[in-house]
DNA sequence: ATGTCAGAAATCTTCTGA
């Protein structure tokens, strides 16, 4: 079994103690980050390698953005993507070689948020958004093939279904719940038939959320969230599919990100 | 419109982005 996590830490140096108890209580082979918010330079080895992590490949610079992918098997092949020229901090990629398994590429992708103003004729940010998607479906088109074993983590910014917010009819004019968004997103999974691996496992129509907003307190009780966050694997990998769950727990850790880690576990 | 974080750059606070 091999578990694999995507995270935005929102801040790898304010979050080393809880990415330690995330290696402690949940033993994840592979994890990918989103917002390390950290430049290569400055970047925590002898923590990460201290939660049990040897291998890592990292892209970030200054303080916004960010990711990385931490590793308890050698990675190889490792490649920061950029889009455009414009290096962002925002995509890497690695090939991860486990010991008692066939190797797999995994790319950890932080979506550009999109800013407020629901349109993308008079908001550039949101218009950047969706260039950014499509970028990156032409791009992992390219790259890969459907017979390749591939997982795609990452904040995508987008809670694709009504149930993966908690007010569909409100949310569907913010950003990140639009028609443009979840239409951006369907393009994206096409790029190779991209399979969301938390709803295999959980019914489409229970509500699963990812990320709830700093601003509101007792996010337990109010459940407002959202599904941000996302674990795809490619058409070849959708037979090893063995669990996925949102480490809800974890967004209760202190002082926590305001996403909650997602864990899928493959055969 | 509001709430809270994190980081940068410049201070003893404001800004940007989320």
């Amino acid at each position: 079994m091999l578990r694999i996590v995507s995270w935005n830490i929102n801040s790898i140096r304010k979050r080393l103690y809880q990415l330690a108890e995330l290696a402690d209580e949940y033993a994840p082979d592979v994890v990918c980050l989103q917002e390390t918010k950290v430049s290569d330079d400055d970047f925590p080895h002898q923590a990460v390698a201290g939660a049990g992590f040897a291998h890592r490949a990292i892209y970030g610079f200054g303080g916004r953005n960010g990711v990385a992918i931490l590793s308890r098997h050698p990675l190889s092949d490792v490649v920061a993507h950029d889009r455009r020229g414009k290096r962002d901090g925002r995509h890497i990629s690695a090939r991860v070689t486990p010991k008692n398994a066939e190797p797999f590429v995994a790319h950890s992708l932080y979506v550009p948020a999109g800013g407020d103003v629901p349109d993308p004729t008079v908001n550039a940010r949101f218009a950047d958004k969706l260039t950014f998607i499509d970028d990156t479906a032409d791009f992992l088109s390219a790259e890969h093939g459907f017979r390749d074993r591939v997982v795609l983590t990452g904040d995508l910014n987008i809670a694709p279904l009504p149930s993966d917010v908690w007010n569909h009819k409100l949310m569907s004019r913010r950003i990140g719940h639009t028609p443009h968004d979840i239409a951006a997103m369907e393009r994206l999974r096409r790029s190779l038939n991209w399979i969301d691996v938390v709803r295999e496992v959980i019914p489409p129509d229970d509500p699963v959320f990812t990320w709830w907003s700093y601003r509101q307190t007792e996010f337990l009780v109010d459940s407002k969230g959202w599904r941000l966050d996302h674990v795809w694997v490619s058409p070849g990998l959708k037979d090893a599919i063995a669990g996925a769950e949102v480490l809800v727990s974890a967004r209760n850790w202190r002082p926590p990100s305001d996403h909650a880690p997602v864990m899928v576990t493959l055969r």
